[in-house]
DNA sequence: CGCAATTGCAAGCAACCACTTGCAGTCAGG
DNA sequence: CCTGACTGCAAGTGGTTGCTTGCAATTGCG
């Protein structure tokens, strides 16, 4: 109904499948149902329209915010590494094309991915917060164990679609065999049982 | 001088730089320094050009096989993650770029990944020779671990240049830090010391 | 009703795209 | 010297690109 909301979201579509060159101003239009013409009356051109659409669902679907207090650290990191998981496969295709366009279009990948690291963040802060009550060892740097739960769930979720699995594996045994290599190099208290 | 080689050479770094759609035959040829004509003479058409250029340069620069027999695990494992991280700076734009590709040209994403694939593979074996030996704990999933340290690898290499990162990390802290939490989730005996 | 904002439509613009054709030049091998 | 392989150059094909212009139809509001 709304024309502008139907452009910004044909316009993510076709970007993230197609690429900022591969999404011409007539796919968008067409996809929205609009006429081309109203494209540039909305926005002035096809750059303003791209990137006010990938603002526009840049952190979408985050996985919400880990508790203050940590309680069931392994309950609460796999909720939350399977929000981020289905974050990453659900866009896949947009991270991946901001990622590629890196190279031309500099403000796109940052827009993308700040959600995640304000996320990684959070994650850091839970971590330090268990730490402190005892329930994760000492040593360890929970900003390099932070980094990679996070690196491996986001590119898990990426190639998800791409990469051959040998073993089929769902989400769930992903993450969750992720979660606990993590919690045991962090040397959680029965992090195994 | 070979000027086949020149429009191989050429076409990755057009395509790596622009994505499929960018890369045109004119520019592959100028950068090559040839004709354009020469270009469709050599090889009659762009999507034969840069599907035999992305092909020409996968597996490039992996890091060479870990050995059979492990003896120095956190050492042999930090100089193979070394490599893969090495790899993957290297090969940044040209992974990002064929993964985005994907939609499009489905074929170029696995060529372009499948070295990694097959080093996972190596990983792996190596890991569980460790475990045979008694060199890491007997729990814990070795290919969950291995894929978890390759994707933390890759994806921290094919950012490099995107994430800002607020601690300045150069390459060996970053793959030593992941691998020291790699071997103490597998239980590795004396791993931090 | 009357006015203004929004939209669709048809047409066109110059620039660029992959790719082709024809011709001339070069250069090594017989 | 002659031939054949390789190359450069100029020109042109039909198609697509982002974007503009002019005009008619619709809609909501006072």
């Amino acid at each position: 109904m709304d024309t502008r909301e139907a452009l910004l979201e044909a316009a993510v579509e076709v970007f993230a499948d197609l690429g900022w060159r591969g999404t011409t101003t007539r796919r968008i239009a067409d996809r929205a149902g609009v006429n081309e013409v109203t494209l540039f009356r909305h926005f002035g051109s096809k750059e303003a329209l791209i990137e006010a659409a990938v603002a526009s669902v840049a952190g979408r679907d985050l996985p919400p915010r880990l508790p203050v207090d940590p309680s069931d650290i392994r309950a609460e990191l796999i909720g939350w590494s399977l929000g981020m998981h289905a974050h990453a496969i659900r866009h896949a295709k947009m991270i991946r094309t901001s990622l590629a366009e890196f190279e031309e279009h500099p403000g796109l990948a940052p827009v993308t991915c700040d959600g995640a690291i304000q996320a990684m963040d959070d994650v850091v802060r839970y971590l330090t917060r268990a730490r402190a009550l005892g329930l994760i060892a000492t040593e360890g740097s929970l900003e390099a164990a932070t980094m990679m739960l996070m690196n491996t769930i986001v590119l898990d979720g990426i190639t998800w679609d791409i990469i051959p699995r040998r073993v089929p594996v769902t989400p769930g045994e992903a993450v969750g065999n992720f979660v606990d290599l993590i919690l045991r190099s962090l040397g959680a208290t029965r992090a195994a049982e």
